[in-house]
DNA sequence: CTCCAGGATA
DNA sequence: TATCCCGGAG
């Protein structure tokens, strides 16, 4: 075998015993996270389009208000005009594009699947994850929610606070993508949604507490000194 | 002022 | 690659 196989090899082990482990120190210092907050599995995909690079306090006032109308349904909001939609999604931010990427999610549930979402989460993960991303407005990291929390199915979400945690711990370059990323976890992880399901939140809790853009917490932070 | 469970567009 | 979408909290 050739040497440069052999260290891949190795390094591929290590990095799998160091997301081991920072699982563990976070679950260690954190507990569970409890995600996703929601009450239904509709309910986590209109989550998580509303909460596209928005804050999810400001995503929880929306939801109240879809529900105090009695409209948070595929055939309510299916129907609904989408300048009705957009008044009652307003606290989000971005109400006039998230209200079309609702009718649009709408629009692909009632097409492909005759509305019917348990049809659609049931697909088969690789599947499922392609047909999402044909949706306008599901990006990968809206369809891997997606999949994880309202499919249960084991999809790694990688967002914005995984990017930075991992770039700060060496683990990854500056420039990874999207799916570089998260390959980078199911190339190294089981694939378990309750792992994947604790792991995300736990690195989202982790992002906005102390691993933050500017005057990051690091000498407070679990994951101190973790691969150097 | 910056930031937030991003994604589309040119 | 940069810009736009946008309210709400710190």
């Amino acid at each position: 075998m050739e040497k440069t196989r052999v260290l891949e090899i190795e390094t591929m082990s290590i990095n799998k015993q160091i997301l081991l482990e920072l699982y563990d120190r976070l679950f260690e210092a954190f507990g569970p996270r409890r995600w996703w907050p929601a009450e239904s599995r509709f309910e986590v995909i209109v989550g998580a389009i509303l909460t596209q690079n928005t804050a999810w306090r400001n995503v929880e006032k929306s939801i109240a208000q879809l529900k105090a109308k009695n409209v948070l349904s595929p055939e309510s909001i299916y129907n609904m005009p989408v300048k009705e939609l957009a008044a009652l999604i307003r606290p989000a931010g971005y109400y006039n594009i998230k209200a079309e990427r609702l009718k649009s999610f709408m629009r692909f549930l009632y097409n492909g699947y005759g509305g019917n979402l348990n049809r659609l989460l049931g697909t088969e993960m690789a599947s499922l994850r392609k047909e999402l991303l044909t949706v306008k407005g599901v990006g990968p990291e809206t369809a891997d929610s997606i999949i994880l929390y309202a499919a249960e199915q084991p999809s790694f979400v990688v967002d914005t606070y995984t990017n930075r945690i991992l770039y700060r711990h060496h683990l990854i370059p500056d420039d990874a993508s999207y799916d570089i990323i998260r390959d980078f976890f199911m190339d190294r992880l089981p694939q378990n949604t309750a792992l994947y399901n604790e792991y995300h939140a736990l690195l989202v809790y982790t992002g906005k507490t102390f691993c933050s853009k500017t005057k990051p917490k690091c000498l407070q932070c679990p994951l101190q000194g973790l691969n150097q």
